[in-house]
DNA sequence: TTATACATTATAATTATTCTAAACTATTGA
DNA sequence: TCAATAGTTTAGAATAATTATAATGTATAA
């Protein structure tokens, strides 16, 4: 309740404005001693278990899709039926648990962003993302 | 049409019981001078344009999950609500077009398989990816 | 060659996501 | 201050990828 104003700046100064549902949605996911990662579902069900008045669905997809254009989000890549979606947008990696499905990050102390020696012509470098996948020893693949 | 002993082989050495429909798929997978990226509908509609008879979704489904637990396939994770799967088993790299959705294969004469120098404790490192996003120069985000 | 376990199939069900169009609201400027 | 308007929210429908179902078919082992 107290940072709203800090919200409200942040929208307004991306061009979105600073509505009673965006807001909501920015306590919840930036009101925060860390970042951290959750799917579009996780963050509904979120929402309406600390909220009175519950927010549409459709509203949750587009504030995320928005606030990913926005660079306020990152949308992260692993094998599933679902998207993931991380508040650290910085450049960082990820350890994948197969076991658990759970997302784990890592920077460049435990590995290092690779080098690039070869670009493709006339494309611009927009990310490079390593994806460790982990699982228990004793299995071979799911 | 010819080499159909190996392919029956190859799935009957890994329990798979060769049946038309997987001999047909594996032709259409494997007979090939170079790996290839695919959809399962990609696949589905390379296989009905050529073929006279058609192979049911579900089994193009089920035979591709089988091939890839076996592995004979990987999957292949990008920003998408589609999966890619990927003819070429080998560790190897990822450039992906933000513009075309075009997946490009890059080996380590590219970029280096980065070091891990620290895992999760317990568990073993199953893949390392690297996943490169370029786009033209001229936009910002997708 | 027959029993059986494994496969295939069409179709229904499920799930994630996007679309639609009507109701609502923040903002702008008179 | 207030109305016009452009941007938002919403429920529910639509779409699309994938998985489940259950009946029919087939490869294989004995």
């Amino acid at each position: 309740m107290p940072k709203n104003t800090e919200f409200t700046d942040k929208l307004r100064s991306s061009g979105l404005r600073p509505t009673k549902q965006r807001l909501k949605i920015c306590e919840v996911l930036f009101n925060r001693d860390h970042t951290f990662h959750f799917t579009i579902n996780d963050l509904a069900k979120n929402i309406s278990d600390q909220l009175n008045e519950k927010i549409s669905l459709a509203t949750v997809y587009n504030t995320v899709h928005a606030f990913k254009k926005k660079g306020y989000l990152k949308e992260i890549s692993i094998n599933s039926d679902k998207s993931y979606f991380d508040t650290n947008i910085t450049n960082h990696h990820h350890f994948f648990d197969e076991d658990t499905n759970e997302l784990i990050d890592c920077d460049d102390q435990v590995i290092e962003t690779p080098n690039i020696k070869k670009n493709i012509t006339g494309k611009k470098i927009n990310s490079v993302e390593v994806l460790i996948k982990v699982a228990t020893d004793n299995q071979n693949q799911k």
